[in-house]
DNA sequence: CTGCTGACTAAGCGCTTGCTCAGCATGGTG
DNA sequence: CACCATGCTGAGCAAGCGCTTAGTCAGCAG
């Protein structure tokens, strides 16, 4: 269905040397997907079980609630996401040429993983209290990275821009709403988008391109 | 609670020779902020009518069915953001001034109407198939709308972009992704917003400004 | 007054939900 | 062989869901 999305947020497991059963692994998957598809609270533990072919009950061997399932999701998302965006912000490189990558990588993510970024996103208001506050600061650090970014670029000269928050905001907006919209079925590969909006993103930091 | 988002949507409700009772109008409201706030499927028929003040059975007075309250709400939102886009998009200006106004008003819309706005973009998947339909017509013209005008700029000279629907994605997206993160205690206001936003569009789509 | 209408409620029906629990097959270990 | 931990199932419980039903009551025409 969905290429090569949440492997890649759980390396351990697609590691190998992992304790976790494989099975705990379906049932992340599946939950992704319908969680994705129609919501957290539309979807039931018996849509998640089926999908991963298991009963019902099996689940509870494996996560301690449906809510526990989504907040692994949404932990691991939101982490994967900060470790892409300090990588890129945090590169050798002069501030424009991280931005762009910084841009192309975001966005990209958001394309190919779109069945988490959705998740991540989208379901935060379904989360319990505790891990919703774990995954608020991820994402305040996700945003805190990339105003440092612009702020290293105005104080470089090479970006000009009036109110940084704001930029920084329709920066990773551009990115994040690719994941309600993206399809296969979208004419560009995530790479290729990820180039088009680094550029378009440059531009409207007014960086010479 | 919201200042004066959703009386904008039904005119003839908040102008006076309106057949429907007041008591549909205090339904709508509540379904508008429920469905926004915990999204259509943990909203219950309960909280509706309890926030209208009344029973639950007296929705089914005034609406078939709590979908029939969702589709209600996407179609008038659409349809009110559609006419906003057409008047923009077709006024007598060049086309970047024209952009702009349309960049500034749609955005102002999604920061002031942030709760029809969330149910307009993040609730779709819970529509009805007929409704559906309705609704993604609506949003195809929307798209095409944008696509135009980017297409006029280019041709006059004043855009340069190298694909004209990954530019237009760009633009509504930026507009839409606002209703995800505004709230009353954002810094700017809906119109700042709307300022700050056109400016960088503008840019974004290689207009001198 | 009578007779009727339209907005509304209290009660609850049939069904689905998240989750539990007793029990079963399997396979490694003494 | 016995023993037991592990992973899982079938059956099902309590709670809550969307929606219906029977009936109340204010308002109004005659």
């Amino acid at each position: 269905m969905t290429s090569t999305p949440i492997a890649d947020l759980w390396p351990t497991l697609s590691g190998g040397a992992d304790t976790r059963p494989e099975a705990a692994y379906r049932l992340l998957q599946a939950a992704v997907e319908s969680f994705a598809e129609r919501g957290f609270h539309a979807t039931t533990t018996r849509d998640i079980a089926t999908a991963a072919g298991m009963s019902p009950a099996a689940l509870y061997i494996h996560y301690q609630s449906k809510a526990a399932l989504l907040a692994e999701i949404s932990q691991a998302g939101h982490a994967a996401t900060l470790t892409l965006v300090r990588a890129a912000a945090g590169g050798p490189e002069e501030p424009a040429e991280r931005m762009r990558r910084l841009v192309e990588e975001f966005t990209a993510w958001h394309a190919r993983a779109r069945m988490v970024g959705r998740v991540v996103n989208y379901e935060l208001h379904a989360l319990p209290e505790d891990a919703y506050a774990v995954v608020a600061a991820l994402r305040l650090d996700i945003e805190r990275e990339v105003s440092a970014l612009i702020e290293a670029g105005v104080a470089a000269g090479v970006f000009q821009v009036s109110e940084v928050r704001t930029a920084a905001r329709a920066v990773t907006s551009l990115g994040i709403d690719v994941s309600r919209w993206y399809t296969e079925r979208s004419s560009e590969t995530p790479e290729e988008l990820g180039r088009r909006y680094g550029e378009l993103v440059l531009r409207m930091l007014g960086a010479r391109v």
